[in-house]
DNA sequence: CGCTAACATGAAGTGGAGTTCACTTTCAAG
DNA sequence: CTTGAAAGTGAACTCCACTTCATGTTAGCG
């Protein structure tokens, strides 16, 4: 999914190309700095070092490095979106049996083809202003759960699907951080039991599938 | 629940009374910084500040500062601890509606009473060390939600207890966090729904309550 | 080719957090 | 009362991350 530059709060929006390879290199630097070396390694000076260029650059395109971070979460939710909605769409050709722990796994899979955004959004570099940044695309997840839930609960109070749908996005949350915390790949056991926790209550607010 | 000096990583016991109470004081102190102020705040200055106690004092009884930051996480968690503690034995004496969502009850009720608690565990100053540090208290709640669990399904395998257990306490973990961060008192509608989807899980996995 | 604006550079500046330590004061045992 | 140990003090020090800016370089238009 791509962003126009200028959707990432930059100083200066690159004309020239040369310009632009060195923003994306920036990022690029950025995401694996998280990924190889963690939260703690996350300063200015080391993602230059590892773009391969001087911090002064970093410091044209962005107004600080909370700016890094926030364009950072963005790419990350904007990819976690789309395997959301990828989730809903693979859902509506062939209803899946447990479609809460589907979107579950949605975000899981999202999670290990990221590594940097486990860093980032449990790692310490969070702030409230990184969770304003990034509340839309959240609420489009919601979303495209509310979607899937609609598949299967065609009768269900539309209040209650978005409710329902709230609850999985919030506690698929702290479930996959934990599930990540354990093994980089996600505890298997964890997730499986996370899957039939969501699906349990699903299944209890929505009332049994109606296919 | 108190625990003896030496516990908390200390430097030098303190031995005289008056050396004895600036201690109490300036984890008074932080843990009053943690609620006023924020994890941000939580500075050594800034505590030895709140405390009227100068910034040598703090070093003469703390190595460095995650010794203070390991130090109250085992005061919250322990006062947790003794919580569950409590929801349990009140379970065996009459038995609850929803076992699962009593334990969530009385965490609330601990991140209500401690403040200091969520800016620490959820603000950022929660690292590793502090995660091993307070293990042990983490792992007596389990055991405390595996016997309110074995009251109510006497019958079921015991490391399905056990795995019940853990997920009402990681799950709880996430869904107490978000709850806490909408809501200083933990907002009331998500709380219900997570009792709702803990004990819809525990009756799907244990069966219903045989009681 | 000349020239202006965009871009690149990295050494230096700033600020604040954590920590130390040489010195002073207080305690309490003998 | 004496005296050694414990406790207290806070200015100073180290360290490091973030950020700036004066100067040099490149791009590309006319």
């Amino acid at each position: 999914m791509d962003r126009a530059p200028d959707d990432l709060g930059l100083r200066h929006v690159p004309t020239q190309a040369r310009s632009r390879e060195r923003l994306r290199r920036v990022l690029e630097a950025a995401d694996e700095v998280l990924i190889r070396e963690g939260a703690p390694a996350f300063t200015t000076t080391r993602i230059a070092t590892v773009a391969g260029v001087p911090v002064g650059s970093v410091y044209r395109y962005f107004p600080d490095k909370a700016a890094i971070v926030e364009a950072l979460a963005l790419r990350y939710w904007g990819e976690l979106a789309d395997l959301v909605v990828a989730a809903a769409e693979s859902d509506e050709r062939s209803a899946l049996p447990d479609p809460a722990g589907a979107v579950l796994e949605a975000l899981a899979a999202g999670f290990r083809a990221r590594p940097g955004f486990l860093a980032l959004w449990y790692g310490g570099l969070r702030t409230e202003a990184v969770r304003d940044a990034t509340r839309p695309v959240r609420e489009s997840i919601a979303a495209s759960v509310v979607r899937i839930l609609a598949v299967h609960w065609p009768h269900a109070d539309p209040e209650l699907r978005e409710v329902v749908a709230r609850m999985v996005v919030v506690s698929g949350d702290g479930l996959l951080r934990e599930a990540f915390r354990r093994s980089p790949e996600g505890d298997p056991a964890l997730l499986t039991e996370s899957r039939a926790m969501l699906d349990a209550y699903a299944r209890l607010r929505l009332g049994e599938s109606e296919r």
